[in-house]
Parts: structure tokens; sequence; C-alpha cells
RNA sequence: GCCGCCGUAGCUCAGUGGUAGAGCACACCCUUGGUAAGGGUGGGGUCGGAAGUUCAAUUCUUCUCGGCGGCACCA
């Protein structure tokens, strides 16, 4: 089966008829998938509708992976619920359903809706000339533009009902709360287990559950969204900070530290307090307001300020692994995901216009790097561009966005241009990272500023002995320290990479006899830099093994008289394979190399 | 902040209108062991917090704090 079932614009947009320049789209295709999905939307409503007759539809699109509807209700849906809508969504599709087009005058589809005020709002909100579709199947009939299959019984549709939970009418959140039904929905079986197993994978993966086994963090009530790092966590932290403060040493980075706590007068003049004061952590002292920095960019202007800087010192960089505090919603609260206390791998690097190409590349390749470097092979580049509201004039726009692109498209990367994106103070890259399991995180992040700097203003002297005002490049390569650490254990699994992981090996002594010798050699191995462990406890060895290897240690060294004897020691990994070596010295080398 | 669900031992979780239980972890004892769990004994919980209903609340109600899934927000 190859048939036409619609039609799509350059823009994704789907049609339920031939359009000019119209690419049609096949059944079972990609886009075909959607339109399944949006198909089981429908079949989903009238589930719903049928069972809770006063259950008022309003909208529901098909997304990645599968589709939603909301529903305005009176009864807030439990899981036996959801049990009962998917058993009647089964039952539907086995009887099967046809889609039957229509069009109706704008005064019909009042008439047919008049009981639901979302249907109607929509209607209209529709342009006047617009016409009016509807979509029959038997017992549900939904306002719709389409497309929609002809019948369910095209193909074969494996879904499941994933959760529900609210959502505003339209998204904006002064409107009333709806009940929104999410699923997810697959030609095969096979690919929806699949993507069920990656669900559950991505909850076994779970960074806080593996921050409290391996003993990283805690995360308490007594400071929600702060986070209390233990000695592991810790070092795993620092680990990080180390190489990227070291990669940031080779490129003439000037790290610097500024107060958490700073008055408000530079949050007025910056701007922050007018925007964000709501969401800024103050204290009152001394007859006067502070707030903990929600951000690092107007300290390091502070800093500038406060020297004669010439041409000669651009560009000048400042970095920070900055503590910045924002208050955070509650409801926005999620574990190292989103936090209000949190570390930004900042910097600001200030400089001519004519230097945007070449401190944009540098930083740049240094993100590429870093990424690659903890495990993220694939990125993906966004750049903003100038928003409708915006300041500096056009030819200082075009000039740093015409950079920017040019620094992606000399690296050979591909990247999508975010039109009207941009902060209103400049135009930006976003760096976007893939993990194991599929999922996008957005990390690293370029972005020009020509407002900050005049603001509170910073000049330099130029070529003439003339003031200048430099432009400000805001980056962060991880973004924040706490989400990218999170980040790793999820991609990982907890096996994160052994430059950074917490401890790097377990020396198991294979009986009591071996402890004194596994003591030495541990203080052998610490005094070359390898983080070690000694298991003297009262266990088996298999029983050593399998508590290393579950508390996500990467390696370990049996211990017993044959080792001793022999002088050859044998490195096993988490999966069981050893690598032998002849002497303590040659795996000191692996694990610096490493 | 909003909607829904949840909060019981260090961890994962069971359970009940009559003040609690398992597994793992921990301690001690036996075992001195060779590559993913040897055996025994034992300690440990104001059942998130406050108030209310009740003879009696961990259990029911309300409030509050926190967590999770979304929505909204994210300089």
């Amino acid at each position: 089966m190859n048939e036409i079932i619609a039609y799509k614009d350059h823009n994704d947009e789907y049609y339920d008829h031939e359009i000019i320049d119209g690419v049609p789209i096949k059944s079972k295709s990609e886009d075909a998938l959607n339109i399944m999905r949006h198909d089981m939307a429908h079949i989903l409503a009238e589930a719903v509708t049928t069972l809770f007759p006063n259950a008022k539809p309003t909208i529901g699109p098909f997304i990645k992976n599968g589709f939603y509807y909301d529903f305005d209700m009176e009864n807030t849906l439990s899981d036996e619920d959801l049990s009962k809508i998917e058993a009647q969504m089964k039952k539907i599709l086995s009887e099967g359903r046809d889609f039957k087009k229509r069009s109706v005058s704008k005064e019909d589809a009042l008439e047919i809706f008049k009981d639901n005020q979302y249907k109607v709002e929509l209607i209209n909100n529709l342009d006047n000339s617009a016409e009016i579709n509807l979509y029959d199947q038997k017992n549900f009939t939904d306002l719709c533009k389409g497309p929609h299959h002809s019948s369910t019984t095209e193909y074969d549709a494996n879904f499941k009902i994933t959760s529900v939970s609210g959502a505003y009418w339209r998204g904006i959140s002064t409107n009333k709360m709806l009940q929104r039904i999410y699923a997810t929905a697959f030609y095969s079986e096979r690919e929806l287990n699949k993507y069920l197993k990656n669900l559950e994978e991505a909850k076994e993966r779970n960074h806080r559950r593996l921050g409290t086994d391996m003993g990283l963090f805690l995360l308490t009530d007594l400071s929600a969204g702060n986070v209390f790092w233990k000695e592991k966590g810790l070092t795993l932290y620092q680990n990080i900070e180390k190489y990227i403060r070291s990669e940031q040493q080779k490129l003439n980075y000037l790290e610097v530290k500024t107060p958490e706590l700073v008055s408000n007068e530079l949050w007025i003049k910056s701007g922050h307090w007018d925007n964000f004061k709501e969401n800024m952590f103050t204290s009152e002292t001394d007859n006067k307001t502070f707030a903990l920095k929600p951000m690092n960019c107007p300290c390091h202007i502070v800093l500038f300020n406060s020297q004669l800087i010439t041409y000669k010192d651009l560009p000048l960089r400042y970095s920070e692994f900055g503590k910045c505090h924002r208050y955070e919603p509650s409801g926005a609260l999620n574990g190292l995901f989103r936090v209000r206390g949190f570390t930004q791998d900042d910097a600001h690097i200030f400089c001519t216009g004519d230097q945007i190409y070449d401190v944009c590349n540098e930083t740049a390749l240094l993100i590429e790097r870093v990424y690659k470097r903890f495990g993220f092979e694939k990125i993906k580049y966004n750049i903003s561009t100038k928003p409708e509201k915006s300041i500096g004039t056009k030819e200082n726009w075009d000039n740093a966005e015409n950079q920017l692109k040019k620094v992606l498209s000399d690296n050979n990367k591909e990247f999508n241009i975010l039109e009207g994106e941009g902060a209103f103070y400049g135009p930006k890259i976003e760096f976007t990272l893939e993990d194991s399991l599929g999922r996008e995180w957005q990390c690293g992040t370029i972005q020009i500023d020509f407002n900050l700097p005049e603001r509170l203003g910073a000049k330099y002297k130029d070529t003439n002995d003339k003031n200048q005002t430099p432009i400000m490049i805001h980056r962060a390569v991880v973004g924040s320290l706490e989400r990218f650490i999170a980040i790793i254990l999820e991609n990982t699994n907890g096996w994160v990479p052994l430059f950074i992981t917490p401890i790097q090996l377990a020396i198991l002594p294979v009986s009591e006899k071996f402890i004194e010798y596994c003591n030495e050699l541990n203080q052998q191995l610490k005094e070359a830099g390898i983080r070690t462990v000694v298991d003297g406890s009262d266990n088996k060895l298999g029983y050593k093994i399998r508590n290393s290897v579950s508390k996500k240690i990467p390696y370990s060294l049996v211990v017993g008289e044959k080792e001793i004897e022999s002088k050859n020691f044998n490195l096993r990994s988490r999966k069981g394979e050893n690598t032998s070596f002849a002497a303590i010295e040659e795996f000191k080398e692996f694990f610096q190399n490493n």
C-alpha cells in the first residue's frame, strides 16, 4: 500500500487536500504516523465522551511519539478511568471507524458546538472566509482541519494511555485548567513496546535515584531546590569544573569569583530588578537591600569597569563558576534539572565588533570539545535572530548574525535559524546535545549583547584614545553544573566518564590476610592521583565484586596470594573483562591516560 | 503558581480506625573465602508537620511543607 492520504507544505503543515507545491503524504510514512496519531486523538475523544458524557473535548493534536487530548470535565480522571478509556478505545478500534469530512457554515458550526464554549471560541477565532471542516465518525464529531485517514481499518494502531495531567486552555495560565490525557501510538506492537521500554529505562536511570544510590548528593526540604553535595558528588562536580577550567586556561580566560550577595543598586542599573525582582532572593541588611545574584554578567562588568581597559586588552575573557540563585516557582523544581541554587560555567568576553567571529569560533570549538570529552557526540545548533522588540542598530545585528552563521558554516555544522527568537539585546547560538536515550538538552549558549555594557557604562580606549563601548559575549558551555551532572548521570546510567567518576577503582582483598597489602597499595595509588577504595569487609570476593559494580565503580582489582606472588595484576572492568598488568606502575598509566 | 498523584526504617516498598512489617543496607557472631548476593542473631520508625473528628488516628477531614508527572514560567 502506497497511496496518498494527504499533503504537506514546506513548513510541514498538513492538508487534507492537494495544495500548490504540496508534497504528497504516503500511507505508513512518518507523516502518516502523525496523522494516525491524530486519528487516535479522535478515537480517544469518542471514548471519553462516551464514558463521560459531560466531558467537553477541546483540542487534541499529535505530538512526538503520540498524541494528547484536552478535556474540560467535572470529575478528575483516576488510573481506573484511564484503563476504562483505554479499553473503550480498543473496543472502538475493533469495530473500526471511518473519518468523514464535512464542510459547514459558521452558523451551523456554532449551532453544532453550542454546548462546548471551547469549540465555539475556536470557531469564532477562525477567519470568516475560512472553510469550517468537521470530521464525523460514528458517535463523535469534531471540529478539525484534518487531515485524517479515511478509516482506522487502513492500519494497525497500537497505543497506550501514558498519563493524565493538567493543562491550561490555550496554554494561558489565567485560563481554566483542563485535563490532558497523554497517549503514545505506533503501527506495530513491537515499536510501541520499544518506546514504552525506553520510558521505563529513562525512569530507571533517574538521576535522583542514582544520586542516592551512589551517595552523590542530598535533596531535602530544608532547602528545596538547593543541593547538599556529598563527598562523592562533590568530587564529580570538582572534576568537571577542573576539566573545563583547564580548557579555558588554554584560551586565556581570566577566572574570577564575584560575590553572591550584591546590593540591589547593581540590579536596578542592570535592569534585572525591574524585570525579575519577584524571582530574586533578597535580604534587608543595614537598611540596604541586597539580592543573591541571579546571574554573573553585571558583576563581571563591575570588574571590567574597575580598570582602565584599552583595545590591546581585548578580547578580555572573564570566566566564573558562579553560584547563582533564582526563585523558581515550586512547580518548576525538578531534581537537579531545575534548582534554585545553581552554578553556571559562565564567561563574558568583552570585544570589538570585528572580533566577534574569532571569539565565537574559539568558543564554539571549546563547547564541542568539552561535550565530546564528556561523551556527547550528537550536537544540534540553533541560531536565534533579531526579534521584533530589540535594541541595537540593524547594522550591528546583521553583522553579529552573519558572523555567528559563518562560524557554524565554516565548521561544517548544520544549523537551524530561529527567526526572531533572539534576546532583545542580541542574537545567539544555542547548543543542544542528544543523550543515549534520544532526549535533547540545551546546554551551551553564545549570546551577543549590545545592551548591558552600554547600560552599565563599560568602556575601553580605542587606537585613537577615544572611549568605546565593547560588545559583550555571554557564553556557557554546560550551563548549570547541577543540571549537567544530572544529564551525565542519566546519559550513562551512573557510569560517568572515568576521569570524573568519584571512585575509579575498588581494591578487593581476597581475604583478611591481604588487607594490609591492599592498604599499602591503596596509598600508593592515591599518591599517583587515582581515586581508589579498599573493600576490607568480611565478605566473599563475589559479593565484593557485586557490591563495587552496583556502586558504579568502573574497575576493580582483586588482590590475593596469586597476585602478590606473581606481581601480575588483573584490572577487572564492570563487565567482567580483565586486563592484565605486570606491575602496579603500568595501570597508574592506564588511569592517567583515560 | 496551577491540575493530579504521592510522603511509613539509611534505601526500595507492603500494611492497618486499636501506636507497624518485608527485602536490601547496618551491627555482632560463625565462616578466611578466588571474580555479580555463604549462614545466624540483632538494633533501628512520634508512619513529613500542625490542627480537627473519634473512647482511640499512621489510617478519616482540613491546612501546611516537600516530592513526582504535566501545564505555565525559565534573565
